[in-house]
DNA sequence: TCGATTTGACCGTC
DNA sequence: GACGGTCAAATCGA
C-alpha cells in the first residue's frame, strides 16, 4: 500500500515535470516567435499536452486522495452499514444522538470566490447540488441559495454550498462552500480541458432555474472572476485551527503581474480545476493543520487552457513563505512535491485572451 | 410516481 | 431578539 502510494507519487511527480518542461518549451516558443501564426498551432498543442499532463497529475493526486480519505474515513468515527454510509456522518467530537434540526456545529472550512457563471448552480462545477433551502439575507438584495450534495444521504457527503448573487454585479455569484466531497463524484469530475467560454447573460437566465436532471454531457465551461487582486478567496470564516489552510496548503500559484484593471476578462480560472482538483486533493482532512495564520491565496489566472501561468519562484516563494508543515500526507509528502518542482516559468506575452 | 424545488418554521449563535 | 442555516411538508414537473 506505502509501495503504491510512493509509485504514485513518482508518477505525479513525473506528470508535473513534463507539465514543466512542456510550458518551458511553449515559453521559449512564444518569445521566439510571438507574431508568427503558424506557431499558433503549435502553441495550442503544447497548452494542451500541458494541460492534459497537469489533469493526469491531478487525477493521479485525486485517485491517492480517495483512497487517503476512504482511509482516514474508516479510521474515523464515520462508521458503515452494509457498505453504504449512515444518512449522518458524525464528527469525532459531536455525536448526534437524534437526527435534529438543529445547525450543526460541525468543523467547516469554507471557500469564498467569486464566479462569473451561467448558473446559480446545480451541475456548473461539474458536481450534482441539490437545493435545500433559499433565505433572504440582511443587507443582499439577492436571496442566498442553499445546496446540498446530491448524494447526502446516499454516500453521506456533507460538501454544501452557499451561492449568492452579487449585490454590485448580478452576474457574478459568491459562491461559498463549506466542506469537502466525500462521495464517489470527488473521484470521477474531470476537469474539463477545452477552452472555456464565457457565459453571456442570456444563458445566464436560461440557467437561472437549472435542473439537475438537466443532462450535460460534459461540465459547462465556467469561469471564475475572484476578488479584487483576482485571487481566490480562501476565507476560513468560521473555521477552527484545526482546519486552517486545509485549502490549497502548498500548491499555489501566482500572477502578480497581472492588473486587475479588467477583472472579469483577467481573473478567470477553470472553476472546475480547482474544484475537483487542488480543492478536493488539497486539502484532505487528514492533513495535519498548518502552523501558519497568515492568508493564502491561489492566484492562477487561466482562460481555461491553462494560459499565462505565471509562476516565478519568488512567487512561489514569497506564497508559500508560510510554514506549509504537511507532515504526513497518505496522497504525497507535499514538501518533497515542492522540492522537485520548482515553478520558474516566466511567460514573455500575456496570453490570457488566448482561445476565447 | 418519483425526485427536485419552494417556503415557512425551527433552532443555534451572536 | 435578530440573523443565518437547516429541516421538512407542500408543491411542481417530468
Amino acid at each position: 500500500m506505502e509501495e503504491s502510494a510512493k509509485c504514485e507519487q513518482v508518477s505525479v511527480i513525473d506528470e508535473l515535470l513534463l507539465g514543466k518542461e512542456l510550458t518551458k518549451k511553449l515559453c521559449d516558443q512564444l518569445s521566439s516567435s510571438s507574431s508568427s501564426s503558424s506557431s499558433c498551432d503549435t502553441n495550442e498543442v503544447l497548452i494542451e499536452k500541458i494541460i492534459s499532463t497537469m489533469e493526469k497529475a491531478l487525477a493521479k493526486v485525486n485517485c491517492m486522495a480517495n483512497v487517503g480519505e476512504n482511509k482516514a474515513m474508516m479510521d474515523s468515527h464515520c462508521s458503515f452499514t452494509n457498505g453504504s454510509p449512515k444518512s449522518e456522518v458524525v464528527e469525532p467530537e459531536v455525536e448526534h444522538k437524534h437526527v435534529s434540526k438543529k445547525r450543526k456545529t460541525m468543523p467547516r472550512r469554507r471557500e469564498q470566490v467569486k464566479v462569473c457563471l451561467g448558473t446559480e448552480g446545480n451541475k456548473e462545477d461539474g458536481y450534482n447540488w441539490r437545493k435545500y433551502g433559499q433565505k433572504d439575507i440582511l443587507g443582499a438584495k439577492f436571496p442566498r441559495g442553499y445546496f446540498r450534495c446530491t448524494y447526502r444521504n446516499i454516500q453521506g457527503c456533507l460538501a454544501t454550498k452557499q451561492v449568492q448573487k452579487s449585490d454590485e454585479d448580478p452576474m457574478i455569484y459568491e459562491i461559498t462552500y463549506i466542506g469537502r466531497h466525500t462521495c464517489t463524484q470527488a473521484a470521477t469530475v474531470v476537469p474539463p480541458s477545452k477552452t472555456k467560454v464565457r457565459i453571456q447573460e442570456n444563458q445566464h437566465q436560461n440557467n437561472e432555474k437549472n435542473q439537475p436532471q438537466e443532462k450535460i454531457e460534459q461540465p459547462p465551461e465556467t469561469i471564475f472572476s475572484f476578488g479584487p487582486q483576482g485571487e481566490v478567496k480562501v476565507e476560513d470564516l468560521d473555521l477552527d485551527l484545526d482546519h486552517k489552510h486545509q485549502i490549497f496548503p502548498s500548491f499555489c500559484f501566482s500572477s502578480p503581474s497581472i492588473g486587475s484593471e479588467n477583472e472579469e476578462t483577467n481573473n478567470i480560472f477553470s472553476y472546475s480545476m480547482i474544484e475537483n482538483n487542488l480543492v478536493e486533493n488539497f486539502s484532505p482532512s487528514f492533513m495535519s493543520p498548518t502552523t501558519s495564520e497568515s492568508d493564502m491565496f491561489c492566484h492562477w489566472e487561466s482562460t481555461g487552457l491553462g494560459q499565462n501561468v505565471h509562476n516565478s519562484s519568488s512567487d512561489i516563494t514569497d506564497i508559500v513563505s508560510t510554514p506549509t508543515s504537511v507532515t504526513y500526507s497518505p496522497i504525497m509528502d507535499l514538501d518533497f512535491f515542492l522540492d522537485k518542482i520548482d515553478f520558474d516559468i516566466d511567460f514573455p506575452m500575456n496570453t490570457r485572451e488566448l482561445c476565447i
